[in-house]
DNA sequence: TCTGGGGTCCTAGGACCC
DNA sequence: TCTGGGGTCCTAGGACCC
């Protein structure tokens, strides 16, 4: 069924990305490393760095379960990116330097940034600590009247104002990608890392975009890849080629139409300024697995805690939640997950743990474990009135 | 060389209600 | 007694993202 094109009002849509943000953050603290490979990732006490006598921590020898959160572009070049086992980043780069992540640190760098272009550009858009869509549009069209006929050179103008003010504020450089939409800007933030302005109109689709490669496309993920792969598939241009009705019939309903509008670059999403969390959790990586019943009480401790650290956050953030979820992940790396919905919302650490409780109940416990993670789902916020209890309106 | 932690969204089946 | 269809909630798993 072909129905007639939707004409929606042209966009200018930026993608901002933070270059190697939190390598770049920690290159601000230890500028002496500035130019050589570095990793940030493991845990905590893994690297001990003693920057006084110029001794940092570096890859080699290294043992345990650590993953890269962030290199810099010239451990890149070595082969070591994100999410690589730390083991195999010490084999391609042993002399890279090692240093932990300082969560508290990038938050502040996050905040100071995101403000920075606020301040140029409010309608701002949260896709994580690093990376953010801003809505140009009404930017672009208020400095029509300072010259520039092109709207899109007005655009990039705009762009290369946020990078400066960016900088000035946090010494940090980041990559933008201007387009008509979310999902073209995505693409073309990441033509000109680090520290470039990309701009894809619509009439530049087929000769930039088509020649990427499908996994360039956020939503395309490992196995919608190499499911991909299997049929021929490789590039955007590729799966444009493809009809809707085939793609649907092969990954279904709602991902294959999705998949043929993206190939052809349209998404009418809009840039969201606020959004509520759906869910809050914590979960942990035991440094070595630990049986069910041999380390029970370490279990159990740790179990406790979790609940507790989840009640913190919940507390922190004012919210309550009523679904409550256990996550347990087995030495064979299998994972499976068990929820219980209770009758009232709740912040409490006791009322998480029995409820996460009851549904380790529900689980099979009779391999190692390696991971155990708590949710707490289907939020809300509580009001004052609530949080006196047993008091009605009326008392 | 085994693979972190914090999230979102989607699907699908079953319960339950009207 | 049988036959429905629609709507919502709960649960489990999985893909994907930063």
């Amino acid at each position: 069924m072909e129905s007639a094109p939707q004409i929606s009002p042209l966009r200018y849509i930026a993608h901002l990305d933070m270059d190697a943000f939190y390598a770049s953050v920690e290159l601000l603290r230890y500028p002496q490393l500035r130019g050589q490979p570095v990793v940030v990732g493991g845990r905590r006490r893994a690297a001990h760095n003693d920057p006084a006598d110029g001794a940092f921590t570096t890859l080699r020898g290294y043992t345990g379960r650590g993953v890269v959160t962030t290199s810099t572009y010239e451990a890149r070049a070595l082969g070591v990116f994100s999410a690589m086992g730390l083991m195999k980043a010490a084999k391609l780069a042993p002399d890279a330097v090692l240093l932990p992540a300082d969560f508290d640190s990038y938050r502040k760098y996050s905040r100071m940034f995101k403000d920075a272009v606020r301040a140029i550009a409010p309608q701002v858009e949260d896709r994580g600590i690093d990376e953010i869509y801003i809505d140009l549009t009404g930017p672009v069209a208020d400095s029509a009247a300072e010259g520039a006929p092109d709207p899109w050179a007005r655009a990039r103008a705009i762009a290369t104002d946020i990078q400066r003010s960016v900088r000035e504020v946090t010494g940090l450089s980041c990559s933008v990608g201007i387009t008509p939409s979310k999902l073209l800007s995505k693409i073309a933030s990441e033509l000109n890392k680090p520290g470039g302005v990309s701009v894809i109109r619509s009439d530049d689709i087929r000769s930039t975009v088509w020649p990427l490669a499908v996994r360039k496309i956020n939503g395309i993920g490992p196995k919608a890849n190499k499911k991909l792969e299997q049929f021929g598939i490789h590039t955007i241009g590729d799966l444009a080629q493809k009809d809707a009705d085939w793609l649907i019939e092969h990954f279904g309903r709602s991902y294959g139409a999705w998949m043929h509008e993206a190939a052809h670059g349209r998404d009418e999403r809009p840039v969201v300024t606020y959004s509520e969390p759906k869910s809050i959790s914590r979960e942990t990586t035991f440094e070595d697995d630990l049986h069910p019943v041999r380390d029970k009480a370490q279990l159990t401790k740790i179990f406790t805690d979790l609940c507790a650290r989840v009640a913190a956050d919940l507390k922190y953030k004012g919210y309550a939640g009523k679904t409550i979820g256990l996550k347990i992940r087995y030495d064979n790396f299998h994972t499976l997950t068990r929820d219980l919905t209770i009758d009232v919302p709740t912040q409490d650490a006791k009322v998480i743990r029995r409820a996460a409780g009851e549904c380790l109940k529900r689980v099979p416990l009779d391999r190692r474990i390696r991971l155990l993670g708590v949710r707490v789902g289907a939020l809300s916020k509580p009001g004052m009135l609530a949080e006196v209890h047993g008091m009605s309106l009326f008392d």
